[in-house]
DNA sequence: AGAAAAGTGATAACGATTCTCATTATATGA
DNA sequence: TCATATAATGAGAATCGTTATCACTTTTCT
């Protein structure tokens, strides 16, 4: 699923901000539900991970977002934003932390990971399918007393392209 | 699957080491064909990973193996043993990076992640469930047409003692 | 408006990991 | 075996992503 979430308001300190699509105004709600403030810079932050075709690290909205952006408040808004579950943090190599949208707004999907050119791509499945790996989840926790609250399955092979 | 790989030889610098476990013997010939030295502060990492039920980070391995793998050598033999296949990184938060021994050597297994703690348990299932999540990963896979070689299921949530 | 609470931005601090370099151990071949 | 080349080691410095600090600004509440 490929999101854009378009600004038409005004810009930073020039008045409200204006949201235009149906998604923006889910995460305004979510966030105002949980009485989070959606500031111009957390809308910035969230309109650059919805236009991403997948993960972004910190350093990566940062050169989109600079200057309106600095990194301190970056990383602020990142953890503001993973603390409301608006993003989810997913962890790679090199320490580096990258985020997308959480999966109540893109929807639930899984990752194929292509072992020859590293390409990450999300795969969607039928709800049949998600409800046994659902099943198979909660069968596994329950082998250990583990309150399962979310999963990921990963598969890694060769892409199409790389076949 | 636990390990345990004792080291029944001599010390560091008192003499060659005796690999008395079969499994110790298979990393040093799989290390000869890479003619990757099979060095005995290396040992002693591939011991720590293989007495633990999980995946363990640097640091954890450092306070259990100091002083005798000082800090910079330990992450070196980490990248020697990973770049070897002997070991397989596991990248989780605040830019932790966690190694266990690759499923050749343990067998192939999942992990329960606590989100409250941060643990990262080690849990193997049944040959059924098993071939239950491979089905799962092949008709996932033939979806778009990706060649599946390995996956991982990972189950986010809360562990017994963070209940 | 005025006070309190929350957010911001520049910069310092922090911590995990990597790099450097002098020293030591191992392997190869005369 | 000895000589010598090659690789590994250990201590500490350097790096880099991320967090904390603090003065200042903005927003919210009364």
């Amino acid at each position: 699923m490929r999101i854009v979430i378009t600004f038409l308001g005004p810009r930073y300190r020039e008045g409200p901000f204006v949201p235009i699509s149906s998604l923006d105004r889910d995460i305004e709600s979510h966030l105002a539900d949980k009485s989070v403030r959606y500031t111009s810079g957390r809308r910035l932050v969230v309109g650059a991970l919805a236009k991403g075709g997948g993960p972004r690290s910190a350093a990566e909205l940062h050169s989109d977002l600079h200057p309106r952006v600095p990194l301190s408040s970056l990383y602020r808004s990142l953890t503001v934003l993973q603390d409301a579950g608006v993003i989810v943090p997913h962890f790679s190599a090199h320490g580096i932390t990258r985020y997308e949208l959480a999966e109540w707004i893109t929807g639930h999907h899984h990752h194929l990971v292509c072992l020859e050119c590293g390409a990450v791509e999300d795969i969607d499945i039928s709800p049949g399918m998600e409800a046994r790996v659902r099943n198979l989840v909660d069968e596994m926790a329950g082998l250990v007393s583990f309150t399962p609250v979310s999963h990921t399955l990963e598969i890694e092979g060769r892409c199409s392209r790389c076949k």
